[in-house]
DNA sequence: TAATTATGACGAC
DNA sequence: TCGTCCTAATTAC
């Protein structure tokens, strides 16, 4: 599920929920079990989002996360809520107070402990006041009873603080780390604008992309080249740059890939806020709240094998590259 | 009930 | 390039 603005996102859940509390940690599933009863007890220092790994800091000791293709975590408790992270779902500025919901497939539908889902209020983030729990199942909040919350299927691992339960399932990495291996891990990432100095990223960025001969669209889902970058936002980049996907890095025009860097500068940053992955922001609102209404219908590219292609109505086409789909329009991208 | 799918990444050839 | 790992929802039969 996650690209890097997800994660981002669940990073900062940490930050106002488990950060500075000491954490009950166990293995529902036994298969962390060993990892949890390291964490069991110890109270959480810090977290950090590298683009797609979140490291959860217990003093010395560190655990490192990688949700992989559908890895995810769960809130439940009483949550403090990220003001913008509640503000999403088309109502910017505003404030719900009471809850959140983590990320479904491609968006975060908003609601708060009581189902309504106009709360507004500007300021610091409060607690929840009901005992709640968001879920992707569920859509939203709704009142949980016991506490803590029953185990459903495969958790991996799960973080109990008095208020808040923290569960992990599915997660393609999930260890714990010391300072040395975390520092060694990001150092093999590739920049990520909301950890890396952006004018430092781009150069980073740009000189290792026109040295290669690796096609563009392989090297935007290298997580050492750049941070952060999935499946979705290669393709919608692409597009959106009308580049063709099989262009050698170093082949492309120097100010494009100036131009691949800024815009990931900036979908990132829009993505997080929105807790979506918003693509099409050139479009025009009306055009826009349609495609958005339509769930197969928010990305110019994306999952659109077959349909015309939004700006020449050329069949859009999918391709196998390195066991991934590639979606692009032969013609805007040609 | 089984097959298919997914916004990832790794290691073996 | 292929197989493998991780899990759950959706679709097919």
């Amino acid at each position: 599920m996650p690209e890097g603005h997800s994660v981002h996102r669940i990073a900062r859940q940490f930050d106002r929920n488990i950060v500075g509390r000491r954490v009950a940690a166990s293995s529902p599933q036994g298969r962390f079990a060993d990892g949890a009863s390291i964490l069991d007890g110890r109270e959480a220092t810090s977290v950090r989002a590298v683009g797609k790994q979140m490291f959860l800091e217990f003093d010395d000791v560190w655990l490192r996360v990688h949700l992989g293709m559908y890895g995810a975590w769960d809130f439940a408790g009483d949550i403090i809520v990220d003001p913008t992270i509640a503000s999403s779902n088309g109502r910017m500025g505003q404030t719900n107070q009471r809850g959140t919901v983590v990320d479904d497939d491609n968006d975060e539908p908003i609601m708060d402990a009581a189902g309504e889902n106009s709360l507004s209020s500007i300021g610091a983030p409060r607690r929840a006041r009901g005992r709640v729990r968001m879920s992707e199942q569920t859509r939203g909040l709704e009142e949980e009873t016991e506490w803590p919350p029953p185990v459903v299927g495969q958790v991996r691992l799960r973080l109990l603080t008095e208020l808040t339960c923290a569960d992990l399932r599915g997660p393609t990495a999930c260890q714990i780390q010391t300072p040395d291996e975390v520092a060694s891990t990001i150092a093999k990432l590739g920049p990520d604008p909301l950890v890396d100095d952006v004018v430092e990223g781009e150069e980073r960025f740009v000189s290792v992309v026109r040295r290669k001969p690796t096609a563009i669209g392989l090297l935007l889902m290298d997580q050492s080249v750049i941070s952060g970058i999935g499946n979705v936002y290669r393709a919608e980049m692409l597009f959106r740059a009308r580049q063709n996907p099989h262009t050698p890095g170093r082949d492309v025009p120097e100010e494009i890939v100036r131009g691949l860097w800024r815009d990931w500068v900036r979908l990132l940053a829009i993505g997080v806020e929105a807790g979506q992955m918003m693509t099409m922001d050139d479009l025009d609102p009306q055009a826009y709240r349609a495609a958005m209404a339509s769930r197969d219908d928010r990305h110019w590219v994306y999952h659109r094998a077959g349909l015309p292609c939004r700006v020449c109505g050329t069949s859009i086409i999918v391709e196998e590259a390195a066991g991934r789909k590639l979606y692009w329009c032969p013609r805007c991208q040609a």
